[in-house]
DNA sequence: ATGGTAGAGCATCTA
């Protein structure tokens, strides 16, 4: 089974460069974020005609999250589950995808260490947290993937030093990421590469970040324990961000037996 | 310290 993590970065401006990626791909699940859409503007029938089912969790103009799978798709929550504290933006969804738990998040962006968008960042963590002790157990086949605006440690980012004082690298929010690990996940990428450096997923569209490798893994799929027994392999598909139009980030491939 | 680009939508906001 082929799980994908992608933020699109507008599904609109994408959509496209998508379907091409879906028919040379072929995952079974894909995980999509910023699809800046309405859920009634939503290319379902596209995606349909590829094999896919879909769950789109959407605002319009920013955000949106969407899984598609062509493994079933049920028990949709849209939002976090019932008796935590919604969150006003569409960023996660869960879903029932071939007998795996799937939640496919976007994370808060933070801005900066003094922004109210932090506090809020730290506070959505939580409630993600809360989240899965709610919807799902750690024994189960369970995924938490997505865009989650933090590097885990320094291995995962160009330029440490840099970066001191910023968001997606502060301990705060790192803190919470390991919160989600205690849980019971692996980050899958790591675990198959526990010494890769230099393996990003985002780069800023600025100042040919991408060409001069300035970039940072922040896309990420955790997996369950029972999850990260089947892992195959696991990569970052670079040639997604290069070309006419890429999205910013690059999708990030699991393969589980 | 700022700016560089891209996508929303049409003045800026978000990343």
């Amino acid at each position: 089974m082929r799980v994908v993590t992608w933020n699109v970065n507008s599904l609109r401006a994408r959509l496209e460069r998508v379907e091409e990626w879906l028919r040379e791909v072929q995952p079974d699940v894909l995980c999509m974020q910023e699809t800046k859409l309405a859920d009634d503007a939503f290319p379902a029938l596209t995606f349909e005609a590829l094999g896919y089912e879909c769950a789109h969790h959407g605002q319009g103009q920013w955000n949106g999250v969407a899984i598609l799978s062509k493994v079933g798709l049920s028990d949709v929550v849209a939002n976090f589950a019932p008796g935590i504290e919604p969150d006003p933006d569409a960023r996660v969804i869960t879903a029932t995808c071939g007998g795996v738990r799937v939640t496919c998040c976007y994370v808060p962006n933070g801005r900066s260490l003094d922004d109210d968008h932090y506090v809020y960042k730290l506070s959505w963590l939580d409630r993600l947290h809360a989240h899965l002790l709610a919807d799902t157990d750690p024994g189960a086949d369970v995924i938490v993937t997505g865009d989650f605006n933090i590097a885990p440690d320094d291995r995962d980012v160009y330029d440490p030093a840099k970066l001191v004082g910023a968001t997606h690298v502060s301990e705060p929010e790192r803190e919470r990421l390991q919160t989600l690990l205690d849980w019971g996940l692996v980050d899958l990428f790591r675990h198959q590469y526990p010494d890769a450096a230099s393996v990003y997923s985002w780069w800023d569209y600025r100042a040919g970040d991408f060409h001069q490798g300035r970039g940072l893994r922040i896309d990420l799929v955790l997996g369950s324990r029972s999850v990260t027994d089947r892992l195959e392999w696991s990569t970052v598909d670079r040639n997604a961000r290069k070309g006419q139009s890429p999205s910013d980030h690059a999708p990030v491939i699991v393969d589980l037996a």
